[in-house]
DNA sequence: CTTTACGCCTGACGGC
DNA sequence: TGCCGTCAGGCGTAAA
């Protein structure tokens, strides 16, 4: 899916199609996804948006007077903005139709992603409580990383992809991240230094920032609300560069499934 | 509590 | 050309 920065992309093209106008009906064309497409989300019939905004990987469309559509790209998600008599594509699974006439649909041959109802306040969400900082804010630290992995075996790959440590950093993230922090992605979390930490936090923050200025990473699936991919493929330094020389001293990358994910890093640089 | 494995799906790709 | 196995960016859940 969609990583962070892909989420961020999406939002940053969706809201000035959203925010201030009210939405007209949503259409539900396919209600199967991760979860089948509640009822509950026709309580948006009518209402204007106040505002748009992304917790971790999930947007959330907030309307005046409370309640909002929380929505969830899963792995093969994408939303766009088009016209409301555009012909539906294969995997179209809903519109969300404006008083204007245009219309935000979203398409997801995987099936992965959410459309949910919620009330107010979005934090008190199932989904949402309990989800660690966001990896931009000044909440996340390498003093407060550092704290959370004492005494955790847990390969540090997978600690920084868990949601209740540090939201939004996926498997393309996690090993770009790893690799310019010269970190291994199998070394236990719990055995590394302080000041290690705090260079893995300035290494996530860097490339989701980057990514994000980039449009996104589109391997396969993720299209942006104009429907185009994101950039940042180009840009990857280990991420399925399996056998291709590291940029920083031309050893071949090697692939390891850690935590049943392919992980990409440089055995030499990172320790 | 932490850690691990498993599905949910479709589609693209490589090997035969 | 077709069939089959493998793999893919997330994440909740069950079980150890």
């Amino acid at each position: 899916m969609p990583e962070l920065p892909e989420v961020e992309t999406t939002l940053l093209g969706i809201a000035p199609a959203l925010t201030g106008r009210s939405v007209e009906e949503i259409v539900v064309r396919n209600p199967a996804l991760r979860w089948p497409i509640p009822t509950e989300i026709h309580h948006a019939r009518g209402r204007t948006v106040a505002n748009c905004r992304r917790r971790a990987k999930y947007l959330l469309i907030e309307f005046d007077g409370g309640g909002g559509l929380l929505m969830h790209l899963g792995m093969s998600g994408s939303l766009r903005v088009c016209d409301g008599s555009d012909e539906p594509r294969k995997h179209d699974h809903y519109d969300l139709r404006l008083e204007d006439g245009s219309c935000l649909r979203f398409n997801d041959p995987r099936r992965f992603g959410a459309l949910l109802w919620w009330d107010p306040p979005a934090e008190d969400h199932e989904l949402l409580r309990g989800l660690g900082p966001e990896p931009l804010s000044e909440d996340f630290s390498g003093a407060d990383l550092w704290r959370r992995s004492r005494g955790r075996k847990v390969a540090v790959k997978n600690f920084i992809m868990n949601g209740r440590i540090v939201v939004g950093v996926g498997n393309i993230y996690a090993s770009e991240a790893l690799f310019m922090a010269g970190i291994h992605p199998s070394r236990p979390a719990g055995r590394i230094a302080r000041v290690r930490y705090d260079a893995l936090v300035l290494a996530i923050r860097d490339v989701l920032m980057r990514a994000i200025r980039h449009g996104g990473t589109t391997l396969r699936d993720y299209l942006n609300s104009d429907s185009r991919p994101g950039y940042f493929a180009r840009e990857l330094l280990v991420y399925e560069r399996e056998g291709q020389p590291c940029f920083r001293c031309r050893t071949p990358i090697r692939r390891r499934v850690i935590g049943q994910r392919s992980s990409y890093y440089c055995h030499r640089c990172q320790r």
